[in-house]
DNA sequence: AAATTTAACTTGTAAATACAAGTGCTAAAA
DNA sequence: TTTTAGCACTTGTATTTACAAGTTAAATTT
């Protein structure tokens, strides 16, 4: 019973850095303490080490490069996750805002379904949300969420205005997003879509069906998503 | 000088068995032979048969379970890059057709131009292509790619009919894509671009910027692509 | 002073070894 | 017959050791 942890060293480590670098302590473009420093600071040997090292360039944290060591990149994609490039602005965190249209609800699942269900899925029922998201105050997408009712005590009750809603995940049921699929399309505006974008009806949208995986067998996040693409993009890094 | 090769050993096993699974060896959702079974045939160690494994993994063609083995997953999806998933039929490679509209050229980039350029990127120049491709004769997306004119012998006289211009890069020029950006919008469909893709004008198509890195330092793949989502949609892993 | 060499760093590759933990089949026990 | 226990397999984590190869800067030579 040494420690009596049970999450491996590898992941520790793994943890410590992206939080350091996700809060600045390693700014971008520094240097990230070589493997050995590393080692000798956390008592851990280099193929441990150079694990959590693969698993930060591989979520997009650092890049390394032999002889010279590893280099801290920006910080904000999410595997996968679109981000937004804004035209007039670089678009920080701080300027999305979030409004919840409907709350999170215990629901069925629609049938039929974009995505196939495993059985369950289907019988643990989804939690189902609205949220309308702005830039500069202009409404920007629309997304509808649904995640099944597996195991995620409290969570109707939490709120997600201005937060993540893969950090709430993150941080409280430890839920990682390890990656997904997803289906675009450019479509007309129905009447719908265009009152909440606020644009005509018939303007062309960015229509996306999205599942994503996570660390949890079983559990598999699915989104529909409508963006207003006139003034913003989407952007993603892969 | 025990064989004088220089590539590394994980990566000759990945690209063994890369092969093997691309090429039906390994059919989909069949096991890969364990870890130590490949130690022994390749007379290799088990962290240097995990190093190809983990690639492998990476790039999509495994899924690995603890205590189970390792998962064969349907091929397709390059790193990130975009397929099609169809309304009417399962597309196979064999049913997306090729025209060129115009064929590899050495030309000035444009200026402005969308993503940032590195110097010797820009004093190079860049080979210019445009595709027309089709699924069911009819015509789905337009692409305009750009690629430095950086140490690519012969790269213009190649044939690019009905062939992936990404499988000539690897197979002809050691170049991997190892990651990228790209910006999404939905657009309007141009006089142009509706005569291309033959539907009407102003119907929304979607619009993607994409930049791909490669293995290879200094040597980006910029394109631009519109694609009728009409009967289609575009369709990604990540 | 300038060019070259050397040395001291960095990450990359690879071996040999050990035990932990999850899976699935088989044999023993109820 | 059903359940349980164990065993043999799988991948996961971790240590230790060694050398190769790229980078940088200091030391040496020209």
């Amino acid at each position: 019973m040494t420690d009596g942890n049970k999450i491996p060293q590898y992941k520790k480590l793994y943890e410590i850095l992206r939080k350091h670098i996700l809060s600045g302590t390693y700014s971008e473009g520094s240097l990230l303490p070589s493997e050995n420093e590393l080692c000798a600071v956390h008592g851990l040997t280099r193929p441990t080490v150079r694990q959590a090292l693969d698993a930060l360039v591989r979520d997009g944290f650092i890049q390394k490069k032999q002889g010279k060591g590893s280099i801290v990149r920006k910080p904000p994609q999410d595997i996968g996750i679109l981000s937004i490039s804004g035209t007039a602005s670089a678009i920080g965190r701080g300027y999305l805002k979030t409004q919840i249209l409907q709350k999170p609800s215990i629901q069925p699942w629609p049938q039929p379904f974009t995505f196939d269900l495993s059985e369950i899925e289907l019988v643990s029922g989804c939690i189902y949300m609205e949220r309308l998201r702005f830039v500069d105050d202009q409404p920007v997408f629309y997304d509808i969420n649904r995640i099944p009712n597996i195991n995620l005590p409290r969570f109707s009750s939490r709120s997600f205005e201005n937060k993540s809603l893969f950090e709430i995940l993150r941080n409280q049921y430890q839920i990682e997003i390890k990656g997904g699929e997803q289906k675009l399309k450019a479509i007309k505006a129905s009447r719908q879509i265009s009152s909440l974008l606020n644009i005509p009806e018939g303007e062309p949208v960015l229509y996306i069906e999205r599942k994503l995986y996570t660390n949890r067998e079983e559990l598999n996040i699915y989104s529909t998503i409508y963006f207003n693409s006139e003034k913003h993009s989407i952007y993603g890094n892969f």
